[in-house]
DNA sequence: GTCTATAACTAGATAGAC
DNA sequence: GTCTATCTAGTTATAGAC
């Protein structure tokens, strides 16, 4: 396994468990087991160390993603939100056949981009992934089209704090389930819980 | 002004802004116009400065807000679900008057503690305002008595992560309504956005 | 209570030997 | 491409003068 590739496995790991922020190149290079210099020498930066974890998921995730949004988009039947939604399952499944946690892995580190370092991983991206958020928003468009473009917005922006905070926080929640409920979950598991909330809040009645 | 208090308005605001582990001690007393060594004498450390800032903001609030949702868990007749929500709006507004911006930021910090500092903050609000957290629960189950205590755990922990993440960018939210949709929002508009959002996923068909 | 000075440590980044 | 050693600059925290 290449030093590049032992880097990335050990920073993403890192990255969702502590922030970027909370996590330093001392960190994941001795959790690597590879040297200090290795990070600048092969990412020139810890920022740049940051975009190169993100872009390996992306590139994996947005064309599943994106054709998968397509579909809805192009079919001649209207579909449910519930539908729209669904359409995010089988793509972030996939991240767990790509690498081990793939799924919470991600979802933690878009989580983490979020509130760590005041947007700038919003700003990248939305214009390193743009093809994703239109496709989105078409599907949810054509799924609800009383909503209007101002109404869209809060409510995508409401359901994306939904996804990305329960799934910063998974880890705890599947303990929590686990011990005070008996509930065996797993990220599949929550995934689906959330579906059903974030469709009904999309859907809820709209107030002018 | 104190020096105590001087620290207490600097740091709440970086706290908010950047994050704890984003902001330093040198910003903070920089801010304040106090000398660094002021934050060691008078809190004892940059942890207890973090709980005396949520302290100032949850004394205020949780007595209001409990007793707001205990009037609800009184009443003879069944509370909907939007009005369970709501009883939070008062409360919460009320922080505007005790500070500037204090609703914004206390819902910006409020962000910062459940994903920084991997859950100190959270242990730290359930253990010192449980009151709160009962409370709430009591009225969303008087509201919808059908959603059994599993069901209930994931809903409302969804609408924390909602509304919190909603808050903690509550700033950029309201800039792009300004500048996209050309409209003239402020906190308490947002809430209001996102209370039928969120009644409405706490309210959405239970899936067995 | 407030200050200066500094201890003790950690951070990201790099020069240069191999 | 990988290493050691080190630089610069940042961090929290504290000792001790005033």
């Amino acid at each position: 396994m290449s030093t590049k590739t032992k880097i990335l496995d050990a920073a993403e790991v890192l990255f969702a468990d502590k922030g970027f922020n909370g996590t330093s190149l001392r960190e994941i290079t001795s959790q690597a087991e590879v040297n200090l210099a290795a990070v600048n020498y092969h990412f020139g930066s810890k920022k740049e160390l940051i975009k190169a974890v993100m872009s390996r998921y992306m590139n994996e995730l947005s064309p599943r993603l994106e054709s998968a949004l397509n579909a809805l988009c192009l079919e001649e039947v209207k579909p449910t939100l519930i539908e729209v939604f669904s359409a995010f399952l089988e793509p972030l499944l996939h991240l767990n056949s790509f690498k081990d946690n793939g799924t919470s892995t991600f979802l933690q580190l878009l989580g983490r981009g979020y509130t760590d370092s005041q947007g700038f991983l919003r700003w990248f991206l939305t214009t390193q992934y743009p093809g994703v958020f239109t496709k989105f928003t078409q599907a949810v468009q054509k799924a609800y089209p009383e909503l209007n473009k101002e109404e869209m917005f809060w409510r995508l922006h409401f359901t994306m704090g939904t996804i990305v905070f329960t799934m910063s926080s998974s880890d705890a929640l599947i303990d929590i389930a686990q011990n005070d409920f008996d509930r065996q979950v797993d990220i599949a598991g929550v995934i689906k819980q959330v579906i059903p909330y974030v469709a009904a809040g999309v859907a809820a009645p709209i107030v002018r």
